[in-house]
Parts: C-alpha cells; sequence; structure tokens
DNA sequence: TTCCTGCAAA
DNA sequence: TTTGCTGGAA
C-alpha cells in the first residue's frame, strides 16, 4: 500500500467522482440484470461462468447453441470431454471451461442438485464454487449476487479500464484493489444496478479502443477525456499556427 | 495487432 | 509478478 499524500489531492476527488458517477448513471440507463429474467439458475451460472474473458457479441451468439446440446446440469455430467470441448470451442479456453463446468456439475451433483446448491448458506455457495478450478472471486460473486441476491459490487475488466480512465483508481490497479476502493463508496442498493450499467458503458461507450467520449455521461469527471481534449486543443492550437502567415 | 464482463500455474 | 490459455472480432 502507499502512503497518500495530502499534497496530491486533486480537484475531484475519488468519493465525489463516484457520486457523480452514481447519480448520472442511475439517470443514464436504467439496466436490469439479464439473469432476472432468465429462470432457469443453471443456465444463469452457466452463462455467467462463460462470459469470463469472452466477448458480449460471442456470448450472445454461441451460448443459445450451447444450451440446445447441454440444457441441464446433468446433461453436462452424461457428456464426453470431447463433446463437451467440441461445444465450447467458439468461446475459447475451452479445455479449462470444459474441465470447470464438468467439475462444478460433479460438485452440485454430489450435494443433491441445483436445488441444493440454492438453499446453501451463501458463505457454503462461495466457498463450493471457489473450489472449482477456474472459478475466482470475481466470478463467485457475481453469482452470489444472481442467485443468492448479494448486493455486491463486482469489479470486471470493463470496469477497472472505466475506473482507471476517471482516475478513480491508480492505474496499477487490478479488479479487486479497484473494488475495496469503489464498492464503500456506493450504496448497497444500488451496487448491482451502478455493475450492470457501468459494463453497458464500457461496451459501448468508454471502449478498450476509440472510446465515445463525447456521448460519455461521465466525461465532466473524467481524467481521460480531460487529457483527451487537452491534447486536441493543443494539435488545433499548433496546426492553426503552422497554417497561418508568419 | 490488440482485446475479450479471469484464473492459476510458474 | 508474469504468462498461458483460446478462437473470434475489430
Amino acid at each position: 500500500m502507499v502512503e497518500e499524500k495530502p499534497s496530491k489531492k486533486r480537484a475531484s476527488s475519488t468519493e465525489e467522482k463516484m457520486r457523480f458517477l452514481v447519480e448520472a448513471l442511475s439517470k443514464w440507463r436504467v439496466v436490469e440484470p439479464w439473469w432476472q429474467s432468465e429462470r432457469d439458475p443453471y443456465r444463469v451460472l452457466v452463462g455467467l461462468l462463460l462470459g469470463n474473458r469472452t466477448s458480449y457479441a460471442l456470448r450472445q451468439r454461441y451460448l443459445p447453441k450451447f444450451f440446445e446440446k447441454f440444457p441441464s446440469l446433468d446433461s453436462l455430467l452424461e457428456a464426453s470431454e470431447e463433446e463437451l470441448v467440441e461445444a465450447l470451442r467458439p468461446f475459447g479456453l475451452y479445455k479449462l471451461r470444459a474441465r470447470m463446468l464438468r467439475e462444478l456439475a460433479e460438485k452440485i451433483a454430489a450435494l443433491g442438485g441445483l436445488g441444493a446448491f440454492l438453499s446453501l448458506e451463501p458463505s457454503k455457495a462461495r466457498e463450493l464454487l471457489l473450489s472449482v478450478p477456474g472459478v475466482g472471486e470475481k466470478t463467485a460473486d457475481i453469482v452470489l449476487a444472481a442467485l443468492f441476491g448479494k448486493e455486491v459490487f463486482v469489479v470486471d475488466t470493463h470496469i477497472l479500464r472505466i475506473a482507471k480512465r476517471l482516475g478513480i483508481v491508480p492505474s496499477g490497479s487490478d479488479l479487486y484493489e479497484a473494488r475495496r476502493i469503489m464498492e464503500p463508496l456506493i450504496p448497497r442498493d444500488k451496487r448491482i444496478r451502478v455493475h450492470l450499467a457501468l459494463i453497458q458503458l464500457g461496451r459501448e461507450i468508454c471502449r478498450p479502443r476509440r472510446p465515445r467520449c463525447s456521448e460519455c455521461p461521465l466525461r465532466p469527471v473524467c481524467e481521460y477525456a480531460a487529457k483527451k481534449q487537452l491534447g486536441a486543443s493543443l494539435s488545433s492550437l499548433v496546426a492553426r499556427r503552422a497554417s497561418g502567415p508568419l
């Protein structure tokens, strides 16, 4: 941990930026959790696990095909290794994922099925999820949010990128440091909505490449946008001087 | 080329 | 702390 220098106080603090962010995003767009309209907890679970490190487009396209082949936890258990790998191939990371889904299915089956899993204490469910190879804290916690109603704020790649651009977290932060900083600054009942809204923002506007800053509701508190604006002003000034009379 | 709603082995 | 895993899309 680095000591925070009081002299380094910025015009807009992390706390102020987070307040703005929560406010702006709830006005920007109301994003309903997709897992609320999905009744089948098996699909929620698998959808979340396969969402990791996978683009939205890929998931939209191939997840329905996957569920056609494997509509239930039991179907995962009955499948051969090759069948599972084949169905997972378009998602990438298929060997790891085949093993992950297989082991998850086995552990839940050993427990007595999905119903038994869902009636676990959340902390026990988290433990089970973390014992599955390929499932880490980020994934376990988003499953707890979706299936156990935990009001957590989970940081993923999109949210980390946005937080760094805004200047809310240090540039070297990982998912977990960003979460430690941001989660306490979001009211519990808004954490899921803010999480989902940020992911959508990251996909559509604050994209990895060529972000659409002019359309961004968080622009007023964004360091990246401010720098970009400054850069644009300077270069247009230089261009004008260069093309102007002597 | 880089990156994708990470994770774990090295 | 770094690197491999993965095919597909931009």
